[in-house]
DNA sequence: AATGGCTTCTGAACCGTTACGGTTTGTTCA
DNA sequence: TGAACAAACCGTAACGGTTCAGAAGCCATT
């Protein structure tokens, strides 16, 4: 305890309207519709209010007579290192508390612990909505925010019967990188990719645990890179995919590592995040490949720091997907079919992606 | 609306218990205390429930009763995008967010427009307590958060009487890389620094201005700076400070691009911040100013950035700055006098600091 | 047969507020 | 002079739970 601590129980509405003899709905007037009473009582309550120490009509018993808790919630992925560390996703924490305040309530991060299911803390949360984020397709979190009577907008997931959704296409998307590399003439690609189930496998990924991938974006990703390659010859099972659990620029350098070692002869690296792929251009950096001369690296999402190394990206605006999620979410009610908002994105072509070197060059230099 | 509208009332608790015939604790103990009621009664009472569509207790309600929101408000500066976008602020929130997830309570971002003095959504939200960081002293909402009665932690406040406090000695960092500078010989210095007050004022800041400032770090600093290079000789009056409202990369450089265009010979760019510092290095750049040799740059928190930039900058534990904040605010109660916990800084000296070239050097080169 | 100790369930009080539909008082105006 | 109306204030009934001190029933012990 840090303040003074007050001796007798707090003073609340009733005992204040009891001192000033009169009705509670006069004190509550007092500070919800100051037009319903004289302003010389308003003022005596005021300052009696503060005379006797009380801070105001208590937030929570107003919240429940109201039925308005002047908060939504955020379930997000169960690391939530990952989300202050992914700068895509700092973004639409951005976004997302950008539309909270501009309605003027709150944004609650629901601790969503790996570990243990505790799935008690959403049905603690005393929001008016729920905004999921990157959540695995059978995390138990997400069942428990939909059976929570309140609404409900999704980001990145897969379409959910009735309920509203937020998100790229990502298909689309993948596409666009992918007709980029393969219009480059990359057919010996590899492919970086993040953590793809809810358990941990640092290393390879074959076909079956890529189709199954808990991870909605990842697994239309792959899916997608899949298509694309086998439509011009390639033979997907082949194709290396290394998966890492963690997301960060260390693991995306290991992950190029692993990779590559077991594959030297791979022209291109397909990052499904900027920041693997940040890690894949320094592990080729710290192995004398240089970009994209003898190797083409790209990523996803064009984040601040991937367009600062010029990296070849496809760039989604996840600031704006924060915000298109907080103001459905907050105009919920006024719809009666749910909505699907669609983002575009843009294919930017960095310094990172060129032509594949022929054989010849790569015995021979240029 | 996202989900098929129940077409009556919800279902309540007592409802619940109506329909099974029990009395309304029964239920509640079925959800709450399993121990209290044979499992038979309590499966049935569950699955009436799901046949009903009763989604469990209702968090506010039950927040009322038992006086816990399961929940902490986290107040901080007007500027949303600040603080997303600098790296030390998303380390502190992240902290803060790991330490409320470990205690199973949700973290709470209460807004706090800038313009409209809106007060209100603070005594509007329903949590157990505040933590208030990087807010000007004469914040209306700081004010509104003290009035409530709960623990508050602050975070890089001034002391405030009776609060539970976090946050470095910034005096000490400060001196830390003054004695650094003084050491090498820099006598001529310019000092990049945030904003000062609520007010904007992007350009140089008078002497009065940085006593006057309303954000306690960088008053700090800055009194910190002053004194030290006083105490060698320098007269502090004649140092330019460049201030700037937003706190981006470009704001920095373009800050030091203002300083140096008005004071070629400074030798050293002391930064408040990484992130000004980094600008500060992109400028330096594009003049042709080489770091060392030419210009020192010096930053200030230690942000990863900065290390990947080999800059030179005092270090402080952001990430435990919030879990300590976190943890000090979830053990509030247990606690009777007001805590105070001063993190350790640390002077990283990194490629960017060097003895300023001698005036021979400038005329002729080295 | 009385006593004590479980387990299981209940009744009533309480948490602090706002919504709703009034009543009272005073002023205006035909 | 009295009808009409606005301003100011009030009483009651929720809002949806939790909690605590028992009551009822049952069994084992003394």
């Amino acid at each position: 305890m840090n303040r003074p601590m007050r001796t007798r129980r707090q003073a609340t509405l009733a005992s204040l309207a009891a001192e000033l003899g009169v009705s509670r709905t006069t004190v509550s007037n007092a500070y919800n519709r100051p037009d319903q009473l004289s302003p010389e009582l308003r003022r005596r309550v005021l300052e009696t209010a503060r005379r006797l120490g009380y801070p105001g009509p208590d937030p929570v018993a107003r919240s429940l007579r109201t039925r308005k808790a002047g908060a939504v919630g955020l379930l997000l992925t169960e690391n939530l290192s990952y989300a202050f560390r992914d700068p895509a996703a700092v973004g639409v924490l951005e976004g997302l508390a950008l539309a909270c305040e501009d309605a003027g309530v709150g944004l609650q991060l629901v601790p969503a612990s790996p570990g243990r299911e505790d799935v008690a803390a959403v049905h603690r949360a005393g929001v008016d909505g729920f905004v999921v984020y990157s959540v695995p397709d059978d995390d138990p979190h997400l069942a428990a925010v939909m059976s929570r009577p309140v609404p409900t907008v999704i980001i990145d997931q897969p379409q959910l019967d009735g309920i509203d959704r937020v998100g790229p296409d990502d298909a689309a998307a993948t596409e666009q990188i992918a007709d980029h590399l393969v219009g480059l003439g990359h057919r010996q690609v590899g492919v970086l990719c993040m953590r793809l189930a809810r358990d941990r496998n640092d290393g390879f990924a074959p076909v079956d645990r890529q189709q199954e991938a808990h991870y909605h974006v990842q697994r239309t990703r792959l899916a997608t890179l899949a298509k694309k390659f086998a439509s011009v010859g390639v033979e997907w099972s082949a194709v290396p995919v290394v998966e890492r659990f963690e997301h960060t620029v260390d693991d995306g350098a290991s992950a190029a590592r692993e990779l590559l070692d077991a594959n030297p002869h791979v022209t291109a690296l397909i990052c499904t995040s900027d920041i693997l792929a940040l890690g894949a251009l320094a592990e080729a950096g710290r192995r004398g490949l240089r970009v994209p001369a003898d190797i083409t690296v790209t990523g996803f999402d064009g984040v601040a720091e991937a367009t600062r190394a010029g990296l070849t990206t496809v760039h989604q605006p996840v600031l704006e997907k924060g915000k298109a999620a907080g103001k459905l979410l907050l105009s919920a009610g006024d719809r009666v079919a749910p909505k699907v908002i669609t983002l575009p994105t843009e294919l930017r072509v960095g310094t990172t992606s060129a032509p594949p070197r022929t054989a010849e060059e790569r015995w021979f230099g240029p």
